[in-house]
DNA sequence: GAGTTTGAAACT
DNA sequence: CAGTTTCAAACTC
């Protein structure tokens, strides 16, 4: 074993010196915190700052603290947690597998090399952090620079170099409970995606990515993609059946790659040898990741064929497919939504995380009850209160129903997570059903990446809620002359730096939960904690309507508002607090508005019996995410942006407590049971209305939270450190 | 889908 | 800081 990880270290660190390294690097956020890392990092002289296009979201450029590129504020100090949680959720996801994902699961644990997910380098991090900083640290490096390249790949030019077989594709599928069937649609699923995401990428500034992929891909493509397919032959026990027609041999190659990161795990364990054609399978195939959307193309034909069994395909998209874009297409409209959030996520900033937590959340509880329903609510609730997609991301990664797979996709996803937390919010939010109809309908899109509909704005000002969340604007948009685009990046990162001079909080998360407040909140479960860092100015909507922002957020009035009337279902800026549920009810039954609330309320119920097993469908994911998140609609985007990295720090300290309950409820029923408890837990965490739904207690939201309002509050230390984050951004620009 | 309402964002 | 305008979402029909 240690010779071939060696060897694959070598390699990898080869990589390493390649330019491309430090954008990877900086996807690897929770390795930054390794020494390693930072050693890395000061190697590299080249920063992938623009490079990180790849994330349509400028916010994980301008944000990227770390080189640029990825690097989102939020991740490192996800980094922490995610460690933490993938150890956490490592034993708990273990014994969900079964016995093959159990060993598979302890392999990859054991071996850094192997990244799970290739199609998340982030996820592919989180794991491969957790397993080394378990496992080996001396491993990490390698590790984490396969996985960067791998998240590299991913981005449009990888899929144009995709001669490789996608062992991202494969990774991701590795996570996640996998039984061979599941594997084969998972693979399609991604496959669409992949070529979703090639069409949207091709829409995106794509070519200086591809540029910068294409050296990328180059550079890793090569070795790994042949060392993984040998070792992929060698090591497909569980599902060589993905299909072996010549024109599947890309698919076979993906699925295989899949497989053999399960297996290849298993295999380290098991047998050095295979263990090291794995890894080098595993770290190619992170790389390949981006072949992996070719591939896909390929794949797709070929996967269509195979099968994808109706119900296993959500499965695949949650896990990988939501970021790029649709999984699946599965058909529901998810895919579809997938994709075209994807696709413009692509880049897996923002938009792509947004789609991805989406769909992980989804998947998750397609996959695995337990692990699903957590992760599930854990997002939402992110979403809500904050911002940062890292917080989704964490949570994501210690749902232990979510496997390694989802972790991963959310670990890269954290600049997305702030897309997704958009996208669910506005899910959520749309809580209206028309709206959330009309949402559905259009798909994904809506959910996973935020649209807008911006005429003279030119979607630069934060009238647009793309641009105000941090992403740039996708197909789904409806937006006339439009510059919040990646090929404008310029300009948005000009023009947000601009806004952030007036406003350092413009970007940040209009929700913000105090970490005080969660402990505060612990004690009085009280949702106030989240509360709107500005605070709102309603005068004819009594605050029961999106149109105000706190109602919106799903957060309680406070202090800071200024409106009449107030009638905040979370919390009456009096200080008089609905009881959120008991709100949520009136809500529900008077108003359309209340119809969401409801939805919310049902949602949780729901979504943990939802999230039970690998239900196929997302829809009941994602109301019950959505319903976390539902009043967050708007507060994702400033998550995703700015929030995100700001708010990550916050996130931190929520996600734990969610991830704790998360993986106390393991099962679904027990979150449904738990379900008030922890998931208000959480919520309230995620500032998320869902847990003001829970909390009863008025005062603590008004206690804490309100005064300091935003990010001025004291109590948001977190958010304050956010904040700096959108400074981060803003170099990034600069870059 | 068009039109209205609403309140945040932007501007003065 | 306050007032006004602009803007786009939310909402209604």
């Amino acid at each position: 074993m240690g010779d071939e990880k060696d060897q694959d270290k070598e390699s990898v660190v080869v990589v390493m010196d390649t330019p491309e390294r430090t954008q990877i690097a900086t996807p690897l956020s929770k390795f930054e915190d390794s020494p390693v890392f930072n050693y890395i990092n000061s190697l590299s002289p080249i920063k992938p700052v623009k490079s990180v296009h790849f994330t349509q979201t400028f916010s994980a450029l301008s944000f990227a603290s770390l080189p640029s590129v990825f690097t989102s504020p939020h991740v490192s100090s996800l980094k922490d947690s995610r460690f933490l949680r993938r150890h956490q959720f490592s034993d708990p996801s273990k014994p969900e597998l079964t016995s093959e994902d159990a060993k598979k699961t302890e392999t990859n644990e054991g071996n850094p090399n192997v990244t799970q997910n290739p199609l998340h380098p982030q996820t592919e991090f989180n794991s491969n952090s957790v397993s080394e900083t378990s496992v080996m640290q001396s491993n990490r490096p390698s590790n984490l620079e396969s996985r960067k390249l791998s998240y590299e790949a991913v981005s449009p030019d990888t899929i144009n170099t995709s001669k490789m077989d996608n062992p991202s594709s494969s990774s991701i599928v590795p996570f996640v409970n996998n039984h061979s069937a599941n594997d084969r649609i998972r693979i399609e699923s991604d496959i669409e995606g992949m070529d979703s995401l090639h069409n949207k990428v091709s829409g995106c500034d794509w070519d200086s990515l591809i540029s910068d992929a294409s050296e990328l891909l180059n550079f890793d493509s090569p070795s790994d993609t042949v060392p993984y397919k040998g070792s992929t032959q060698t090591t497909l026990d569980q599902k060589p059946d993905d299909k072996n027609d010549n024109p599947s041999e890309k698919h076979e190659g993906v699925s295989t790659s899949l497989n053999n990161f399960e297996v290849g795990e298993l295999a380290d364990d098991m047998d050095n040898e295979v263990g090291s054609n794995l890894y080098r399978g595993m770290r190619r195939r992170c790389l390949v990741f981006e072949m992996m959307g070719s591939r896909r193309k390929h794949l797709e034909d070929i996967s269509n064929v195979p099968d994808s069994s109706g119900p296993v395909l959500p499965n695949d998209n949650s896990l990988i497919p939501m970021r790029t874009g649709n999984g699946n297409g599965n058909g529901n409209g998810n895919g579809n939504e997938s994709s075209r959030c994807i696709l413009p996520g692509i880049g897996l900033h923002l938009n792509a995380l947004a789609s991805t937590l989406v769909d992980q959340k989804v998947v998750k509880h397609e996959s695995s009850g337990s692990g699903g329903q957590l992760i599930i609510a854990p997002p939402s609730a992110a979403y809500n209160s904050i911002p940062s997609g890292q917080e989704l991301v964490t949570t994501m990664a210690d749902a232990p129903g979510l496997e390694n797979d989802q972790s991963g996709v959310v670990s890269v996803t954290e600049d997305v997570s702030k897309a997704l937390g958009f996208v669910v919010n506005e899910e959520l939010s749309q809580s209206s059903p028309r709206k959330k109809r009309r949402r559905m309908e259009h798909a994904g899109e809506t959910e996973a990446c935020k649209r807008c509909n911006c005429k003279k704005s030119k979607c630069l000002k934060l009238y647009c809620e793309c641009f105000a969340a941090g992403v740039y604007c996708v197909e789904p948009c409806s937006c006339q002359e439009c510059f919040n685009k990646p090929i404008h990046e310029d300009t948005v990162l000009q023009t947000r730096k601009q806004i952030e001079s007036r406003n350092p909080l413009a970007f940040a998360p209009k929700v913000i939960k105090t970490s005080d407040s969660m402990q505060e909140d612990e004690s009085s479960n009280t949702p106030a904690s989240a509360r709107h860092k500005r605070g709102c100015n309603c005068k004819k909507s009594g605050c029961l309507k999106k149109y105000c922002e706190c109602f919106q957020g799903g957060v309680g009035c406070s202090i800071n508002c200024r409106c009449e009337g107030c009638k905040n279902t979370f919390g009456r800026k009096d200080g008089s607090e609905m009881d959120p549920e008991m709100n949520v009810v009136d809500e529900c039954e008077g108003n359309g508005t209340d119809g969401r609330f409801q939805k919310m309320a049902i949602h949780h119920e729901v979504e943990p019996i939802s999230a039970t097993p690998p239900t196929p469908s997302r829809f009941g994911s994602r109301q019950s995410i959505s319903m976390i998140s539902s009043s967050k609609g708007k507060p994702p985007r400033s998550f995703l942006a700015i929030g995100s990295s700001a708010s990550s720090s916050q996130r931190f300290g929520k996600l734990n407590p969610f991830k704790v309950g998360i993986k106390t409820a393991a099962d679904n029923k027990q979150l449904q049971t738990v379900g008030e408890d922890k998931i208000p837990e959480i919520l309230e965490e995620n500032g998320s209305p869902i847990s003001g739904v829970k909390s009863c207690s008025p005062n603590s939201k008004r206690v804490s939270p309100p005064h300091s309002g935003l990010g001025q509050r004291s109590s948001r230390k977190l958010i304050l450190q956010s904040i700096p984050s959108f400074p981060c951004l803003t170099p990034n620009s600069k870059h």
